[in-house]
DNA sequence: TTTTATGCAAAGTCTTTGCACTCAC
DNA sequence: GTGAGTGCAAAGACTTTGCATAAAA
């Protein structure tokens, strides 16, 4: 089995990562890194993402077209803002106990479940920005 | 505002679209409405499943780096097989009641409500391929 | 020294867009 | 006839990959 190394590079996406509830995407934790490490290129960022990710020490989570990195793996879920795209998240134990006892599917066996809440945040409550939600191609049920 | 026409494209993207339960991609959508309508183009069928989504008629899935798109617009939720990576719709009145009746979110305003359960189907339960899962990068917490 | 990880550039995948043409109304 | 919708090809956005080089162990 392959011996993993240690890099300033990895170092310091982990940090970072570590260091953040923003949720960011490959290139916004580039731009961050670079401030440190300016010569660190994309594709090693989105190499050490992906090996986190397989390694579980960070989320993937799929936004629209772009992948979002998080890392506190533990059980919660996540609100995305439909007018600012902020993804924020969400803590609760009625949800957790909620799915812990009560739910099961038949004939599937259920690894993970993942919750996301679209709507608008507090800032954006008021703003009933319509055409800006509409960019991100989600719709609503109500 | 703009009149919107009908064309025998969109006809048959929405025919077969509320013909089946398999959460098609925009690239399996041609292939099936090709069948019908050899010269259709996949920019057509993408630029079609766009307007639907805008106009409430389908709603869009995001997994991993491709989009999936599901006639039925009914509050119901999502299974994903991360061995054969198949989508299976989830009907479940525990949760749309539970949902209905003990969820908010602090100084969030909720439109929708989307759950995705990873795991494994009743076909793939036993075969524990975990290096197929791994390709879809979702990992599982518990 | 050995072999993993990096940086760069090129390629891949999914999706959107510009433009001339077609066809629904 | 008018202009919304189409097909095609090109471009875009995000992500992965091949290869030579750098640097952990």
């Amino acid at each position: 089995m392959k011996i993993k190394r240690q890099t300033v590079q990895k170092i310091k996406i982990m940090e970072y990562m570590k260091s953040t509830k923003s949720h960011p995407t490959a290139e916004a934790v580039h731009a961050e890194v670079s401030k440190e490490l300016p010569m660190i290129s994309l594709s090693t960022v989105y190499r050490n993402l992906n090996t986190m990710v397989e390694d579980e020490e960070l989320l993937k989570l799929d936004f629209g077209n772009e992948a979002h990195y998080d890392a506190d793996t533990s059980f919660h879920h996540h609100a995305y803002c439909l007018s600012c795209r902020e993804i924020f998240d969400v803590f609760d134990d009625n949800i957790t106990d909620f799915f812990n006892e009560n739910v099961e599917i038949d004939n599937f066996n259920i690894e993970q479940t993942m919750i996301i809440f679209y709507g608008n945040c507090k800032n954006c409550k008021n703003v009933n920005d319509k055409a800006n939600c509409n960019k991100v191609n989600y719709k609503y049920n109500k």
